[in-house]
DNA sequence: CCAACATCTTGAGATCTGCGCAGATGTCCT
DNA sequence: AGGACATCTGCGCAGATCTCAAGATGTTGG
């Protein structure tokens, strides 16, 4: 504890001091790191893709359809709905006793789009 | 494997199954959606953010300059980096003793800006 | 060849998260 | 109001993984 990581003391020797402080002011802050890790992380488990990919090509879809549409319970589904919505990735509309779920970002799109585009590179070295 | 999700057969009640048919048909399957989900758990680390928001900045870096700059220990440096390796987001060259690290994918930098623009938005009703 | 250095790997401990099940909440139909 | 249905939440367990510390690997210089 004590002092984990000093900002200005580097007790490790360095290869360039001018190039990592130029990188270190540059660079988004330890804060912003953990939003954009936190909006990734919503989207790294295969269950929560595929529900967001459901919803991507269905526009909008009740619990128990969604649930059918990507094979699982209704529990399961509905408790990564609620992660999906902290996250502001999903927003929830309630007609009578169905709640119906869309995507409520259109970065969304892109993200996948560009994942998409990085894993079918398939540039498996055989 | 045994059974775990019937793909025809649906015990619950549906409200539209010709739609679930439908987007299940058009929508990836469970293999791509863990590919896509492997992609983004790869960036779900503030410590692995920070990692390549440096290399973005920096082009290459070796691993202590890395350490340095993202304030870290140089082995947990060295694991994060194993991880962004097995993802094809990083490559290595060796030059001497120093190993120097730069980011393998041009697809990384589409997704952090549009993470970024993501929590940039921050329009949070309050 | 041996010592010093940069990097990598391994193991134990702790935390987090998803899954499955049961119960709670809220809404509609009669 | 009462019952049925759609959805949500809480709990316990299993699996993954991050962190920390120490040793292993590979490379350079004398």
């Amino acid at each position: 504890m004590s002092e984990p990581i000093p900002l200005d003391t580097c007790a490790v020797r360095l290869v360039d001091p001018e190039r990592v402080a130029a990188v270190r002011e540059r660079m988004p802050g330890p804060e912003q790191a953990q939003q954009l890790a936190r909006v990734f992380h919503v989207l790294a488990e295969p269950a929560r893709v595929r529900i967001v990919t459901a919803l991507l090509e269905a526009g909008e879809l009740c619990v128990c359809d969604l649930a059918a549409t990507v094979g699982m319970t209704e529990a399961q589904t509905s408790q990564h709905l609620r992660v999906l919505r902290a996250e502001r990735t999903v927003r929830n509309r309630r007609d009578g006793r169905m709640v119906y779920y869309a995507l409520d970002d259109g970065h969304v799109r892109m993200l996948m789009d560009v994942a998409l585009a990085h894993v079918s590179h398939d540039d498996r070295e055989s």
